[in-house]
DNA sequence: ACGAAGTGCGTTAACGATAACAGTCGGTGG
DNA sequence: CCACCGACTGTTATCGTTAACGCACTTCGT
């Protein structure tokens, strides 16, 4: 109806109905002083009536900036993603900024891709969680926008990004392991190029060495990529004989492919951890949680951009690296200790 | 460096390093045939040299159509909502649109100004799952774009709509409960504001109507929002003599909270319920689960409205409404079945 | 009464890309 | 020898908006 062929009514349509030119359309909807008062509510009444709405595209062709950043994740449905597209929110919306949100939906080579088509739609700066170990293309990009890397540190990249302590958590969680008497402990990671899984496995191992304990080789297995691949390697463990007697995983898919094993084989032994998840607390398993706030990665990412952007002309600041600090978080019930070995589920 | 103030090269700049009009350029970059091998190559060399990439801000201003469509959701921490957004991304990445994300943060009110800026933003088609009743600005929207409604139906709107099978779903639920023997079936709801509210409402009642059960009222909740809220009212009916011998939620956070509920109370009894979610199978209650696929949703509703952008030029066809099936889950132990009553856990 | 300062609004020229049109140039056929 | 065609490339105008400037007309000070 009012919509004609390639869109709605122009400021100019506005224009003629009110009796003014473009231009003066323009300055109302500034709320540019320099406009009669009169004037003022016969653009207003045209506006109504055309059912006008200002065409971002143009404006921001004319004005240089598209008021939008965009963010790069690979999988939205993990709640982690998800989390963190909020704190990015948050922030954005706070400072006027629009997200414009990209999924690359687990495959690492549509990345690039997706980074190009944002950059094409003249994001002013890009937030990225880069699914792979090759950043060739955020370099790329960098060219023409900031870029914010979170929860992976930059690889051979002059940027700022937000980490999370995963040495850190990962160390705690295990060092409480260690502490409830556990020698024997699997380490289900996922694939060592990430920079989470080195990490996470440093502080596993860190861990063991402070409590003089030797790490056994044949029980770590890396290259989990999600809950299925999880559940067999852990499925695999406690087949064994000489199984452990107590699991660390680094991610909330892991845990959940670990506590499905464990469900089957109709045995239960603590767990840890990364990632908190909804209803960890009533699963009644003895379960040791590195818990962070992925919102707040969000948060510092956007923070961090937000502030690149604000300075643009002077001269750029040195990469910055932000850390989230973790928490550990215990749930269900005392571990029998590792004397108990696995129990039969109630 | 490249950057240069308000944004990177232009065509222009790339024409005058490869000694040709803008034209040109926009020719070899469109694949256009007319164009000689020799231009061509400088061409691309000039694009390379520059890192030259188009800007599609002011293409689509000029082409009329921004090759993007928006997706507005209450709740992206939600599976419900991720999934959805990411059945909607992969159709339209299929059909070659792009999807602006908008999130209203659990805020009513923040929806109407979501999709006016995303109006603004020249989005050609948008997809919504209403978070209130209200639908006025839906109405003020369609003046623009077309819109298609996920997972309520449009009121006093004549739009297309996709929903699940949200009466029947409920029905046959609760039909299983009262098989087992159960009279005493709370309902946990949200707000009857929802169609689905309502709508999963009538299917538990008319499950009892077939069974020639009469539901009690005093076991009915409705207008709770979250999971703090559901699991506070499903407490407060676990703790009365008479209380429910078993529990029907509405959707997947209402049945968290009122399994933390029954954790915390520690007992269990039968839950029924909408959405299936993370971990059910493996929590060791007796669950009956109707569920669905949210990615069918998002993909359903990205088809209704692409169909539609398709045929804009023709007579708009009557709204349609799709409809997406529910199946019935269960998990857990077999049922004790009411007469064993609230039974305390292992 | 006459210039200075102010008010209110229109005109022009961009922003970057592209459709439509208008050349230019070498070659062909009449 | 000239009209004419086809292959290739440049010009102009345009999408909708807005910064910069300019023009008419008031108001005021001296």
């Amino acid at each position: 109806m009012t919509a004609r062929r390639g869109g709605g009514p122009t400021m100019h349509d506005v224009g003629k109905l009110a009796q003014v030119s473009a231009m003066t359309v323009s300055r109302v909807l500034k709320n540019d002083p320099g406009v009669s008062q009169a004037t003022r509510e016969r653009v207003f009444a045209a506006v109504d009536q055309l059912g006008y709405r200002r065409n971002e595209t143009a404006r921001s062709l004319r004005l240089g900036g598209s008021g939008m950043i965009g963010l790069v994740v690979t999988n939205l449905a993990n709640p982690f993603y998800s989390r963190l597209a909020l704190g990015v929110q948050e922030v954005a919306t706070e400072y006027g900024f629009r997200v414009v949100l990209s999924n690359s939906a687990e495959q690492v080579e549509k990345e690039p891709g997706l980074v190009d088509g944002l950059i094409d739609h003249q994001v002013e700066g890009l937030i990225v969680v880069p699914a792979g170990s090759r950043q060739k293309h955020l370099a790329d990009a960098m060219r023409h926008v900031p870029v914010v890397l979170a929860a992976r540190p930059p690889a051979g990249l002059d940027t700022d990004c937000v980490l999370v302590e995963d040495f850190h958590g990962a160390r705690e969680a295990t060092a409480s392991l260690l502490a409830e008497g556990h020698t024997r402990i699997a380490f289900l990671g996922n694939p060592p190029a990430l920079y989470t899984g080195t990490e996470r496995l440093r502080g596993f191992w860190a861990a063991h060495e402070e409590a003089g304990v030797e790490p056994d080789n044949t029980l770590i297995r890396q290259g989990l990529v999600d809950a299925a691949t999880a559940e067999q390697a852990a499925a695999e463990l406690l087949d064994r004989a000489d199984g452990p007697t107590a699991l660390f995983c680094t991610n909330n898919r892991i845990s959940h492919g670990a506590i499905r094993a464990l469900h089957k084989a109709g045995t239960t032994i603590p767990l840890a951890g990364f990632d908190d998840f909804e209803l960890s607390d009533v699963l009644g398993l003895p379960l040791t949680l590195v818990s962070y706030d992925a919102d707040e990665i969000g948060r510092q990412a956007a923070r961090l951009l937000i502030d690149r952007l604000d300075q643009r002309d002077g001269q750029p600041p040195a990469a910055r690296r932000v850390t989230v600090p973790t928490r550990v978080i215990r749930h269900g019930p005392p571990s029998a200790g590792p004397g108990a070995g696995p129990r039969p589920l109630a």
